[in-house]
DNA sequence: GTATCCCCGTAC
DNA sequence: GACGTACGGGGATACT
């Protein structure tokens, strides 16, 4: 029978794991990352790609063979550094106790061991998995035999080797002989480089070959070298060669995986302090699979039906074709209510051919027999990221999920705001379930990535897996969310917008491609003509975009003012640029350069690249658990900071349209924040201002500068409005100085003259920090939470920060909140009003509507009014409406 | 050679 | 170090 083996070429494991992982070490000082990283490692290989047969190969200590062939042999190569040299023995002890054969000869490496086993496993029929990212082990490949790199995940076989370097696994060390290996200090012949070397391969098939037919080359500086160093080719050759010969245990038993030591391993974890790890060992609770059925027949379809009837919840995951749920084609469904049943129901999983796989029910059948259930007004629907589902339902099959939703992944967000990852898996594996992963159901498979090829049992478990995870993970939120008092918010707002978000996203906005292609061609002339004064004014070209050599450019050759310091050299930033620009034509040309570079490479081009084909509409993806206060994000592209404030950004606001017969309605809150943070604040002179319908920042210019209201000069106004959204940030003297180029002292003034004046707002100020002080979280008016660790650090920059967070979060979020309750409010206003209008976007403190211009007159009261009244602060709301044909207006 | 970090610049 | 929240492009740099 033939068998897959796995062999691991363990040095660069060892290698890879020190440099990937920030040093590390126990409580006695033993460093320990590397051992963490390589055990890491491992156990990640066993669980995706579940080897029955692995052996792991190292380098032997002391010289090899090649060092007497070559004195220079990897002499480059610094010696191993002294805190990996003592993790060595703790990474040989993990291997042992783990029960994996370990390989290691005296005089060779671990790249000859790996070699002769390949070549000895080859002979005995099976097949070899070579685990490695090292070049010099493709040689190798062949039918039996692949490469596996973990860090890219990409498997190697012959026609992958063919693909990349033009020739096959036996050709690669004549390639490798010419070019040479700068990292082991293999010469080759100097001068040939890859292109070279597969050029002269290709055509003369070897280096012997190549050295045969030497006359036929013409006449060239490369022919020459070739010819003189034809004894660096031949030795350089010999050092890449593999040995094949080391003795290497046959019997495949040797090599089989057995059940690790978990006494060993526990002492070792408990040594080196890996709690993590540790626990592992104890706690790790497979999915108990035995309640999983595969609905394959009617009387499973049936039995299935029956057994969710009446059911008060229902779990659901949807496997499809793609990440992008609106290309998807649905493969499988899975339905849970109950831990101990999961149902799986195959009906898009096709066979090698492609063609639909047998053993499933018909598409109809089974959307009829799951759609009451599914539409069901009286059932909650679980599920992670449901905004997935309820898309690909939508335009599979026209279904709406009936009843409320509960959404683990947004529960996880309010939850466990702060956590690294609200992957399904990884919440889970917190809680100690290990669920398969989807590189672990497709990873293996031919066609990498397709649910649609996954076997039909096995995408059944997995999918399983999935609803019973969720459903698990639901269970423990619920208290977590009641006892953190966000229930409502949960329920009320964010449930709700998971499905105004899913049709947003279907929707899509449109983008006129006529206006892009013009402003495309327009850009890149523009860009032209400024590169080439930018050139002629320094005296040589460069890399404009590159704010290294920008640097080195302005501050050291034309040797103007330079400002702060960055990591890498001066900063060439907007700020830095103004105000050389005050004096230098240079840096004015390079701001232009740089505001036009930066429209046509994230708008322009990327707006075309992401139209749909046929629509012409960009479907964005609105992001519900990401931010830390609580707004929502845009990506792919971020329809959320679409240049508005210079002329250019105008022109890319032209190219977004409204459908034909239709017309943009934008409705924006006016001054959001600052109303929120009167009605925090309760501050008299900022509520009355707002109150009265003033013009707030007019007014707290005239307070500042001590003039009447009707003297205040535009000047004034706009040193009160900047501080005004300081003030909301949290900024400092500093920031404000900076920010309107003017003193310190002088900026420190105008900040004191505001506190003094809007002493509500400071103390606003000082009581939310007391208050995060004290719980180390902050909150918002619908009880949203953040927390603030560092608020209590020592560290002064890291505390202060804290501060701002504290100051800014409940403003920010609270906006957010508000604002997410009024798209709730339009989306239930507009439908009961019989109106057509559709919310294409949000952006902060504003929401775009599509709709026939008929309807315009009835539609603004509706969506004004929701939106004023989405939540009653001591301070009106107050919404502006602007009629466009375009973004731009 | 590719993934990631860093700087920078858009938005609110 | 100094203004909060995002996303993303391009260069520089590090590398599961």
């Amino acid at each position: 029978m033939q068998e897959e083996v796995y062999l691991i070429d363990g040095s660069a494991y060892i290698y890879r794991a020190y440099h990937a992982i920030a040093p590390l070490s126990n409580s006695r000082g033993m460093p320990t990352h590397a051992v963490l990283g390589f055990v890491n490692m491992v156990k990640r290989l066993i669980r995706e790609r579940q080897p029955a047969f692995l052996a792991i190969a190292f380098d032997s200590r002391g010289p090899v063979f090649r060092h007497e062939l070559y004195e220079a042999y990897k002499a480059n190569r610094p010696p191993m550094p002294e805190d990996l040299r003592l993790q060595i023995p703790f990474i040989k002890k993990f291997v042992t106790a783990s029960n994996i054969l370990s390989l290691e000869e005296q005089g060779v490496e671990a790249d000859d061991i790996i070699a002769s086993a390949v070549k000895m496993f080859a002979e005995l029929g099976h097949r070899v998995v070579v685990v490695s990212g090292d070049k010099d082990l493709l040689q190798l490949v062949s039918d039996d035999v692949v490469m596996w790199d973990p860090m890219k995940d990409r498997v190697m076989d012959r026609e992958a080797i063919h693909k990349k370097y033009a020739v096959y696994p036996e050709q690669l060390l004549d390639i490798f002989s010419l070019i040479g290996d700068s990292s082991d200090n293999i010469p080759g012949v100097p001068g040939v480089g890859p292109k070279t070397a597969e050029k002269l391969i290709n055509t003369y098939g070897s280096l012997d070959g190549l050295y045969e037919h030497i006359g036929e080359l013409k006449q060239s500086r490369i022919k020459e070298q070739i010819i003189e160093k034809k004894a660096l080719a031949y030795l350089s050759r010999q050092l890449i060669r593999l040995k094949t010969d080391v003795a290497i245990p046959a019997e495949l038993s040797k090599y089989a995986l057995a059940d690790a030591n978990n006494e060993e391993l526990a002492k070792i974890y408990t040594e080196l302090e890996f709690s993590s790890l540790l626990k592992g060992i104890d706690t790790a609770i497979q999915v108990p699979t035995d309640g999983f059925i595969t609905v394959r027949n009617r009387e499973q379809l049936a039995a299935m039906i029956s057994d969710l009837a009446g059911v008060e919840i229902l779990v659901i995951d949807t496997e499809t074709t793609s990440i992008i749920a609106r290309n998807a084609h649905l493969v499988g469904i899975s339905l849970c209510s109950t831990l101990d049943r999961a149902w799986y129901i195959p009906i898009g999983h096709l066979d090698v051919q492609g063609n639909l796989a047998p053993g499933q029910l018909p598409v109809d059948e089974v959307k009829t027999a799951v759609q009451a259930l599914l539409v069901s007004s009286g059932v909650l629907k679980i599920g992670h990221n449901l905004k997935y589902d309820i898309t690909v339902l939508k335009q599979q099959w026209g279904i709406d999920l009936g009843g409320e939703l509960a959404d683990t992944l947004i529960a996880a967000y309010l939850t466990e705001s702060g956590s690294r990852s609200l992957k399904l898996d990884d919440l889970c594996q917190a809680r100690g379930l290990r669920l398969t992963t989807f590189a672990e159901v497709t990873g293996n498979d031919k066609r990498d990535g397709c649910f649609a090829y996954v076997e039909i049992e096995k995408a059944g478990v997995y999918s399983c897996e999935d609803v019973y995870g969720s459903l698990l993970l639901w269970q423990e939120l619920v208290p977590l969310l009641e006892q953190k008092g966000l229930g409502d918010l949960f329920r009320q707002v964010e449930m709700p917008i998971v499905t105004i978000l899913a049709e947003m996203e279907t929707i899509g906005i449109c983008v006129d491609p006529a206006v892009l292609a013009v402003l495309s061609e327009d850009f890149t002339q523009k860009l032209k003509v400024l590169e080439k004064q930018i050139y002629s004014l320094v005296g040589h070209p460069f890399n404009i975009n590159s704010p290294k050599q920008l640097g080195q450019v302005l501050f050291e050759e034309q040797g103007l003012a330079h400002g702060r310091k960055t990591k890498t050299g001066f900063s060439t930033d907007v700020g830095v640029l103004e105000k050389l620009a005050q004096k230098h034509e240079l840096p004015a040309l390079v701001l232009q350069f740089r505001t036009i570079a930066k429209l046509l490479s994230t708008y322009v081009d990327k707006l075309s690249q992401l139209q749909d084909s046929e629509t012409g509409r960009i479907h964005t993806s609105f992001n519900q658990a990401v931010t830390a206060t609580g707004r929502l994000s845009s990506s792919e592209p971020n329809l959320q900071n679409i240049p508005i404030r210079t002329e250019e950004g105008s022109r890319i606001r032209e190219a977004f349209v409204p459908g034909p017969g239709l017309v943009f309605l934008a409705a924006d809150y006016s001054q959001i924040d600052l109303r929120v943070l009167a009605h925090y604040s309760k501050d008299k002179a900022l509520v009355g201002a707002f109150r009265a319908g003033e013009d707030v920042h007019a007014r707290t210019a005239a307070e500042i500068f001590g003039v009447s209201p009707l003297l205040v000069t535009s000047e004034m106004r706009r040193v009160a409005k900047s501080i005004n959204f300081g003030i909301v940030y949290g900024m400092s003297s500093f920031g404000l100085s900076n920010q309107l180029d003017i003193g310190r002292k002088e900026a420190q003034r105008f900040i004191d003259k505001y506190f003094a004046l809007y002493t509500g707002v400071q103390r606003f100020m000082e009581d939310i920090v007391q208050q995060a002080q004290a719980c180390c979280y902050v909150t918002t008016l619908l009880n949203r939470r953040r927390n603030v660790p560092d608020i209590n650090a020592k560290n002064k920059t890291q505390r202060e920060f804290a501060e701002r967070m504290a100051i800014n979060t409940p403003i920010q979020g609270t906006a957010a909140d508000i604002i997410k309750l009024a798209m709730i409010e339009c989306r239930q206003a507009l439908h009961k009003a019989g109106l057509s209008a559709r919310m294409l976007l949000q952006i902060h403190d504003e929401l775009v509507f599509e709709l026939p211009e008929a309807e315009l007159e009835a539609t603004m009261p509706v969506v004004k009014s929701a939106m004023e009244n989405a939540m009653a602060l001591d301070v009106p709301l107050i919404v502006n409406l602007t009629i466009g044909r375009s973004l731009a207006k």
